[in-house]
DNA sequence: TTGACGCATGCCGATATGGGCATATGATTG
DNA sequence: CAATCATATGCCCATATCGGCATGCGTCAA
């Protein structure tokens, strides 16, 4: 097996650091595929492949207008990625604790060696 | 260029479902290699490589035990990930709104047509 | 020392990637 | 219809993946 596809979810899909930026800019309101290609400094190709990655996982949502293709932000996807790791809210605030406990850890095992 | 090395970012660390499972069992506490591997149904291999790639992130750290490494979650850097969508949140709030000027722009593109 | 155990690593194969480039497709205008 | 603009797609390449398997390495026990 390879690794999943950018499109089997949301998380695959911003992992990619240039879609994560197009997502941002999406916030300021629709824009069509070249503007974004400049705002990027990518290819229109580019743009567009990374725009389709994002339809397909319903993170973006695309509307004709004339010649041109007006993609807009949907960020409802976004909200389980936020949940899931907001699960881990209370460790990450726990963390200098333990990161004490085990420093604590380190310091006994070489006194130990 | 290739998709970027799974080590790059947190964000593409989680990409990966078994992962992200790896995450969620570690909150309950540390545990060896074995162990995790027995509880997520992988090879001991495949557990070994997927802890690798989350140390190298900084998302788990480790531990010898003995014979044993044990494998402690640090949740600090799912931080990043949480802020990151949490910039999203009046927007997928918004999303109905939206939806709705969307369907609307819709019937209105379909009676020019 | 010799096993046995726990874990990490290396190699393989199949696959999906992201970027560059050319080109097909669609819609608008003259 | 022809020319043009806005996008999407297809193809190629180099690369990194994840899984399986064998094996190396360190630690502990007899």
């Amino acid at each position: 097996m390879a690794r999943a596809a950018t499109t089997s979810d949301v998380f695959n899909a911003i992992a990619e650091p240039q879609r994560r930026e197009i997502l941002m800019l999406l916030r300021a309101g629709e824009r069509p595929v070249t503007e974004l290609a400049r705002e990027l400094g990518m290819t229109q190709p580019g743009a567009s492949k990374h725009l389709r990655v994002l339809r397909e996982v319903g993170l973006v949502r695309d509307r004709k207008a004339g010649k041109q293709r007006l993609y807009g932000l949907d960020a409802r996807g976004l909200r389980a990625v936020h949940e899931w790791t907001g699960g881990f809210e209370r460790f990450w605030n726990e963390s200098f604790d333990r990161l004490d406990a085990y420093v604590q850890d380190l310091k006994q095992a070489r006194q130990e060696e």
